[in-house]
RNA sequence: CGGGAUGUAGUGUAACGGCUAACAUUCCCGCUUUGGGAGCGGGCGACUCCGGGUUCGAAUCCCGGCAUCCCGACCA
């Protein structure tokens, strides 16, 4: 991509209405816009992002067994009266409209009601369990309170898997492999060192359902954790029971501020029993299906990178979700040589199958270095008379700004 | 939903109740410059959030909306 091209500008101060780290760098970076109290847009360089989290959880979650599917936003009321969670007073979170043809339609703030009715279609015998089955798509929370940039918003994209077992052991053991890809989802993110499964409420079915809590000051949720034993509780679950339970003292945990960036909880057969998902056993017998729900925010998992990785100068991308792989910059570009050679680079790299944005704009050295350390892509390479003069390019880390000079055949190698 | 704060060019700020609403930046033109957001000159860009009211006169004071942010509550 060339950067003369890319409609979005980068700004040197963020708009006074963000106060958040996550948002301001990357409004004044150009990777979303906002759009209203917790409503964002999201740029080129976003939607490059978002897609690139995308693709780790599409490749994790299709790892351990997971089928993909796309289920609507809109939602019938019909099927959420089944479950009791149609009215305001039930959930308060509910975005509404008419139909003109007549009736309501719910806007969807989560997927549960809706899979276990397609899964009632489709499951039959005993045979054609376990499965699990996710979708990426859009929810919509009517939150009270938006806040904290692409942490909280009222439409945000989520992926949420739905697990489906026979029996109790089946459910674990998925649940378990689960929480593993989970973590695998976070180290690839950037954020595993800091990211603790965390003990957190588990309503009706368990003792506990899991979070993925997240380290970090820009958090709104608090956790007690536990670094070198790898272990965290949340607060809202955090009593004497809970640590008996879980075999900990309360001395051995520190308060930490944390951002949920995940959760995965049973749901028994709490949505199988209401909406009719049965089996027939070995015996014929109908059995409902124990259910499991597993949901990550791949926007609010972008904003705690952002959070976490960022540094003075702005963002600092991972390798794996950084919008391109390579930031070429030419200085001097009026000079023929500097322009051929940066041209040609800029070619041989992206036939070479490298995503690369190309700092081909008219500008100076300082902007040009100030507005890739904004951007945040790992790695720059630069070309100038003087890298032309030496027949080496200069290549810069921006995460440790560890300077190295190669030659093209070693970049293109 | 309770409490607090704020709404002025694209962005960030200024302006005693009184001149054509100012400055910086962005953007456009010209010259100069060319490895860390350069310099000089010129130019475009604002119904001062909306609607009322007070006043000879309102960005400024008053009332009502709306919007945004923060704290709290809420948030499988």
């Amino acid at each position: 991509m060339r950067q003369s091209r890319l409609f979005t500008k980068t700004r040197k101060e963020a708009p006074k209405d963000e106060v958040s780290k996550n948002a301001q760098l990357l409004i004044r970076a150009g990777y979303i816009h906002k759009e209203m109290a917790g409503v964002y847009s999201f740029l080129p360089l976003g939607l490059r992002v978002i897609e690139n989290i995308n693709t780790i959880i599409r490749e994790e979650m299709n790892a351990i067994g997971g089928q993909e599917v796309f289920m609507s936003s809109l939602q019938d009321p019909e099927l959420w009266k089944t479950t009791d969670r149609w009215s305001d007073e039930t959930v308060d979170v509910w975005f509404k409209s008419k139909l003109k043809a007549g009736g309501d339609i719910g806007f969807a703030w989560t997927h549960e009601e809706m899979i276990t009715r397609i899964m009632s279609s489709y499951v039959r015998s005993h045979k054609d369990l376990p499965f699990s089955a996710y979708h990426i798509q859009n929810k919509f929370r009517n939150e009270v309170r938006a806040k904290s940039g692409i942490m909280r918003t009222r439409e945000f994209l989520m992926k949420d898997l739905y697990s489906f077992s026979r029996t109790e052991a089946e459910h674990n053991k998925f649940y378990n492999e689960c929480a593993d890809a989970y973590m695998r989802i976070f180290t690839r993110l950037g954020i595993g060192d800091k990211t603790f499964k965390t003990f957190a409420s588990g309503g009706a079915f368990t003792d506990f359902s899991h979070e993925f809590q997240t380290l970090s000051e820009a958090g709104e949720d608090i956790v007690y954790v536990n670094e070198e034993k790898n272990i965290a509780v949340n607060e809202e679950v955090l009593d004497d029971t809970a640590l008996a339970t879980l075999g900990l003292t309360r001395d051995e945990l520190t308060e930490r501020k944390s951002i949920e960036v995940g959760n995965i909880f049973s749901l028994g057969t709490k949505f199988s029993e209401a909406i009719g998902l049965t089996y027939a056993n070995e015996e014929g017998k109908e059995i409902p299906v124990i259910m499991g729900s597993y949901g990550i925010g791949p926007a609010r998992a972008m904003g705690t990178v952002v959070e976490l990785l960022s540094d003075e100068k702005g963002i600092v991308w991972p390798a794996e979700v950084a919008p391109f792989a390579v930031h070429l910059i030419e200085i001097g570009g009026d000079d023929e040589a500097v322009r051929a050679y940066a041209e040609a680079l800029y070619k041989k790299l992206s036939d070479k199958g490298t995503l690369v944005l190309y700092d081909d704009r008219d500008a100076r050295a300082g902007e040009k270095f100030a507005d890739s350390d904004l951007v945040g892509i790992p790695k720059r390479v630069v070309v100038s008379k003087k890298t032309l003069e030496t027949g080496e390019l200069e290549t810069v880390d921006r995460k440790t700004g560890a300077v190295e000079m190669v030659s093209e055949a070693e970049l293109l190698a």
